[in-house]
DNA sequence: CTTCTTACA
DNA sequence: TGTAAGAA
């Protein structure tokens, strides 16, 4: 949070990269009106965290079976809203702190200096695969060190690593479905039947709020039911334990 | 030489 | 979506 949000300091490679697209398809999503134009110096093309935000909800999106067109006609109905900077504040509320997490990179000896013999090149190729690494060379990216520090601690449990990576799997697919419900339930509730397009700059900065607000009851329902879950299944299990052993 | 665009398959 | 060719 150092220097102003503002300016831009990727490259075109450099956006691509973060954000898991390929840049070919930065041109495509510019001409389709789904990513606003880089700021030009020179023969360079700069592209700011605002850019590198929207392109992850394209590429999100896109992932999802939504069609270019599709969330160009998105994209405008909120652009239509509170004008690009209205969108754009709104965006990042959308999508803070759930993508917010800063990636680390460590090069494959190191990956393998921390995971020891049981990750195999197969595994770091799924986990490329799950989104959860990007794979540059002999540099690779993992998006969330707390889901690194999560992965480490169930294999140093000796849970295997193939294992873990089909729980993600589950888990994201899951996570998606329940992201789908809220945002949903806001659509419905908060946002109304009349979308964004026409609504005024007081109402914009409501809905932003409420965003605000919204966001971690989302969270905390989630991880109160997931404890609770967890904690009848694992007194399940117990008591299965106890009645075997006696 | 590199970074982008244009244009075509 | 890939890529050859040209502009800057």
């Amino acid at each position: 949070m150092g220097d102003g949000a503002g300016g831009g300091r990727y490259r075109r490679e450099d956006v691509a990269r973060a954000a898991g697209v390929k840049v070919r398809n930065l041109r495509y999503y510019q001409e389709r009106g789904l990513l606003p134009p880089p700021r030009r110096e020179g023969r360079i093309a700069w592209y700011s965290d605002d850019h590198l935000t929207r392109l992850r909800l394209i590429s999100d999106l896109l992932g999802r079976g939504y069609t270019v067109n599709g969330i160009a006609e998105l994209l405008q109905a909120w652009e239509g809203g509170g004008g690009l900077s209205g969108l754009l504040g709104l965006e990042r509320e959308l999508t803070r702190d759930w993508v917010r997490e800063e990636p680390v990179t460590m090069t494959r000896a190191e990956l393998r200096e921390l995971f020891g013999p049981a990750a195999t090149a197969e595994d770091t190729r799924r986990a490329a695969e799950l989104g959860y690494v990007t794979v540059d060379g002999d540099l690779v990216t993992h998006r969330s060190p707390r889901l690194l520090d999560a992965t480490l601690a169930l294999v140093r449990e000796g849970v295997p690593l193939a294992d873990i990576l089909d729980a993600g799997e589950f888990v994201q697919a899951q996570a998606a479905a329940l992201a789908d419900r809220f945002v949903g339930l806001f659509r419905r509730h908060v946002i109304g039947p009349a979308g964004l397009e026409r609504l005024s700059a007081k109402q914009l900065q409501h809905i932003t709020e409420a965003v605000t607000a919204l966001r971690p009851v989302a969270g905390e329902v989630v991880t109160t039911e997931f404890a609770r879950a967890m904690a009848r299944r694992v007194d399940e299990e117990v008591a299965e334990l106890l009645r075997t052993e006696q």
